[in-house]
DNA sequence: CCTTGGACTGCAACCGGTTGCACAAAGTAT
DNA sequence: ATACTTTGTGCAACCGGTTGCAGTCCAAGG
């Protein structure tokens, strides 16, 4: 059926372990037996099967990429340039959505382990344990989580946060809503943390929430009770439902309430108002846990993490607190 | 290193051959027999290497997915769908992304055909006389392109932009602008065809434009040329990058102009104005994509076309043709 | 001239499963 | 009791590559 190595080998007089060290190991062969072998499999239109190279070498040449939901917009990116940076390296990506469910994922880790070289745990919502154990079967590259002993990329929201919440201040806003998503979530600890630290501004945490617009969008309702007159959302998803819940109870943004998403996803820039948010820099996130996989499944470095920045991006939907406008405009 | 089925067959006293057919021939092997060796398994931990039963079988369990944006809000709930559905049928997915470009679609479908068992190719830039070329070497299905004797799923499209005409020539729009994407689109030519077809309303294409939020922005200009009350994007961010360049220029939507868009992706929920839209089906193109391709991998049946409908989802960016509205209320 | 070593290439085992075939045991028809 | 099925299992070849080992050829060194 299709053209395997032996008709290479057929059709260029040689025996199928030249045509293979053509392949894989050129140093091991005749320069000009090489270019001819190579040519007729050219011709032959001759693709090396990765199944069958796998049975031998144990290097799969593919990734398992796992992220909680293709559809939430802050993943796409990554998953493109993850995409994109692994077939730089001659590896194919496996892509598959755990639908936010612990257990979902831990059986994706388990089918998907022996076929790939390794896994990308993207915002794994399984506990530290879990993968810890899982990682004695294959190697983990995650993606905001640190896990010790594990390599990892890291997007540095706390200090988004931070900054998100000094943009609030130098507004004048004094209490300021935390609109959490899912329980256990890294990011959210971060903000979190963030939070806590935060001088000059009093920090009430509603959540958790789902990590959507209908997430934000159902907890209007507890942002207004909390006498916020700011809010940091989980992410921009969440800030829009959010927004949307406010704005159907009269209250605008942000002439009433400011509101700060996360991500920088694609609507952010497109809606009206136009969301402040922290940019995470996702492509090169992806990017990035590509490359580690790759090594780390080739050498035994030890496991590096590497931390992005993120940027304050600041739009249109946070101003002055309601008070300091009125004084400010007599 | 990993149990393999011999570690199974040793430490439950059969032969190899009597473990494979306990995983993929039920029926050859006695019950209690059966029921040992998955036992002994599940307590070992095995699983079968897929890529040593593919390289006997011939069957991979593998699709590829292509798409050319993998972060154009279109296909994530398209990738999700088809991902959980190939999952039911124990198989798994690499997905690819061209970046909208036929050679790497081209080269990405020769690298893939001999690790999977077929190809969904969405919205394919490929021209015809090259996917008939390449499906010598697999089977696809295709995504909203129509492709003589080979399965496809057509989102009709068609009638979603007669009826968002009929909308629009309701509301008193006579002069309306198609605003169109990458040159040789088949949902393009669709949406052409619809507007040729339109009685009592006039129609000027602007394009083609890059099927992006960029594309509608460097549109505005053509767009406010073509002397237009009203547009048909070629999708949602066509309309939404297009809405804020005449937002630029001080053009509102829907007082000044309305605006339609196709695909009704997150952001036209979240966007102000809404986005009227036409809502594409892509969670069950996807899903029935992928029925029809393990389908068509395993039979030898006809080909199958589903053609799904579409929606015209009425929301805020349109609204009557501002010499109406100002007679309508004197 | 013989030895040594390097550069190529072939041989064959092996990776982890699947499957056609042979065969034994048990059941059924005659 | 004999012949014939049926059922269940083992044997071994095979899928398409890779790779350690051995053998050949030739150039350089002694």
């Amino acid at each position: 059926m299709a053209v395997t190595i032996r008709d290479v080998a057929r059709a260029s007089g040689v025996h199928v372990s030249t045509v293979s060290r053509a392949f894989s190991a050129p140093h091991l062969v005749n320069a000009e037996t090489r270019t001819r072998v190579l040519a007729v499999a050219e011709g032959l239109g001759y693709r090396p099967n990765r199944a069958a190279r796998a049975l031998t070498t144990g290097r799969t040449h593919n990734i398992g990429l796992i992220v909680a939901d293709i559809a939430n917009p802050f993943f796409p990116p990554l998953i493109k340039a993850a995409q994109a940076q692994a077939r730089v390296h001659d590896y194919h990506v496996y892509v598959a959505d755990t639908d936010e469910d612990p257990r979902t994922e831990e059986e994706l880790i388990r089918t998907l382990r022996r076929q790939v070289d390794g896994v990308l745990l993207c915002s794994p919502r399984l506990s530290n344990r879990a993968i810890e154990r899982l990682r004695e079967d294959v190697p983990f590259v995650v993606v905001n989580r640190r896990i010790r002993g594990m390599p990892a990329v890291l997007m540095d929201v706390g200090a988004g946060a931070r900054r998100a919440l000094e943009h609030l201040a130098g507004l004048g806003h004094r209490r300021i809503a935390l609109v959490l998503g899912p329980r256990g979530s890294w990011t959210g600890r971060r903000m979190r943390a963030a939070a806590a630290a935060a001088r000059e501004v009093e920090v009430v945490v509603v959540g958790p929430n789902a990590p959507t617009e209908q997430g934000g969008l159902a907890a209007a309702e507890r942002v207004l009770a909390s006498g916020a007159t700011a809010v940091l959302a989980y992410n921009d998803l969440v800030a829009l439902g959010l927004i949307e819940g406010l704005y159907e109870r009269g209250v605008r943004v942000p002439e009433d309430i400011s509101v700060v998403g996360v991500d920088d996803i694609g609507a952010a820039r497109l809606n009206r108002p136009k969301l402040t948010t922290i940019a995470m820099p996702t492509a090169a996130a992806g990017r990035i846990a590509v490359d580690l996989l790759v090594q780390s499944a080739a050498e035994r470095a030890a496991p590096t993490v590497a931390s992005l920045d993120t940027e304050l991006v600041i739009r249109e939907s946070t101003g002055p607190v309601a008070g300091r406008r009125a004084a400010g405009a007599p």
